[in-house]
DNA sequence: TACTGATAGTGTGACAATAACACTATTCCA
DNA sequence: TGGAATAGTGTTATTGTCACACTATCAGTA
């Protein structure tokens, strides 16, 4: 980007850009992810995250949201979507030199009613997160870096009810966090942090849940949802 | 990088991508960065952050090292560099499309003697990190993001140590602390907390500093410096 | 040699956050 | 109407955080 060497790209061989989607729900209690089947080589058959290249004239995050829409249907409006980290090993990719810039992003499950969980015919399903099949290129290594960032964000901040439909109860919430984190949650305490965290607001409807119906509720759009970090140093 | 599209890159204009490189390093009682002078056009004689093209065969890392090398003299085992994120506005570069990969580096003042803050007939200059000079491209708004990063990588992890000498007081280390955070410490806070987190150890020699000669620390290499964030939701 | 200026170094107590823990309430169904 | 199932609620012990002031050691100089 600077000199003194003179500033000329077509001097060099140019890579070329993607972006890759990883993109996130809860469904049928369990974490998934969203994979669209190659049909073409390499690694036809095998499991990738929806994305594609980049278009000279739009910016990155437009494009990680048209790559979403065109292969998932999934609206732009209905996602959270946030840059994860840029992949560029030079041999990622066996053909060429692409370096993909990966995104993460998280959809309610509500907002995606094409796709069904088992559904084998389709290109575009839902897996496991935790176990999903052997995936393209070096999309294993982006998936255990987007579960890594969800994980952490989780922790302070509450991007977590992008996971959930509109209105949950506390115990869906509470649930979505422990499959997330992968621990068990206190089920007084959650209640009681969330209270004092003022991010969500009850509706006046129920579910039906087998015993007592549950409360619905609704995240607060107000909501200033960040935490202050412990600090290692005062 | 998925179906059904056939796939070709060459379908489409490629954008070029560089890296560009944040250094950070305390001297003289401030948080500096590193800057290039500009000689050619666009924003000739503007100061910008050392970076340049990626090379087809070099990972991402490895152009962002070899680019602070070539520009700055700064070796590669002596400054901590991560990824920081990537910058693709269609129209960051006025002259074509140039997508960058952003990284945040910190280096200790002791490993950059050829530079001198102050030296104006330099082409690579340290300046204030918090008043810089006018930046050429969207440089602000990467060095914004870069101190954020900073002020958040600050607080839970311990590369802080990063940006001193390899043996420093702990006057020293805490004057870095309030530097990039921009806020004033509690000394024996700050002491009984770093006590407590053991991540440094004494070395035998001592500082002269006008009163009481001060013990030098080194950082211990085995720590493990990272605390556990305060959670939203328990 | 003792006094002064300058900086280094050390601990405690009040307050806030976290974590562990068990019972009552409401609904459905047999 | 009683039992199964899930919803919903508060208190206490422990731990972390924050505010706060004095003694120690060195250099220089009267």
């Amino acid at each position: 980007m600077t000199n003194p060497k003179p500033y000329n790209p077509n001097d060099y061989d140019r890579p070329s850009v993607t972006v890759d989607v990883v993109l996130f729900t809860i469904l049928d209690g369990t974490l998934q992810v969203l994979l669209i089947k190659r049909k073409l080589d390499p690694f036809a058959g095998q499991w990738a995250f929806p994305g594609g290249f980049v278009r000279i004239t739009e910016s990155l995050d437009d494009a990680a949201y048209r790559e979403l829409q065109e292969e998932t249907g999934v609206a732009r409006e209905a996602v959270y979507l946030e840059q994860l980290y840029t992949f560029g090993d030079p041999d990622r990719d066996p053909r060429m030199r692409i370096i993909t810039v990966a995104y993460f992003a998280l959809v309610g499950a509500d907002k995606i009613p094409q796709l069904r969980s088992g559904d084998d015919a389709a290109d575009a399903r839902w897996f496991s997160a935790y176990n999903p099949p052997p995936l393209a290129f070096d999309h294993s290594e982006i998936l255990a870096y987007a579960i890594t960032r969800l994980r952490y964000k989780l922790e302070y901040s509450a991007v977590g009810f992008q996971l959930l439909p509109e209105t949950f109860t506390l115990r869906e919430l509470q649930q979505a966090y422990e499959i997330v984190l992968d621990e068990k949650l206190d089920k007084r305490n959650f209640r009681n942090k969330l209270r004092k965290a003022d991010v969500v607001e009850p509706t006046p409807h129920f579910r039906d849940s087998g015993g007592r119906p549950a409360r619905l509720y609704r995240f607060k759009a107000d909501a200033v949802a960040e935490v202050k970090t412990r600090r290692l140093f005062p």
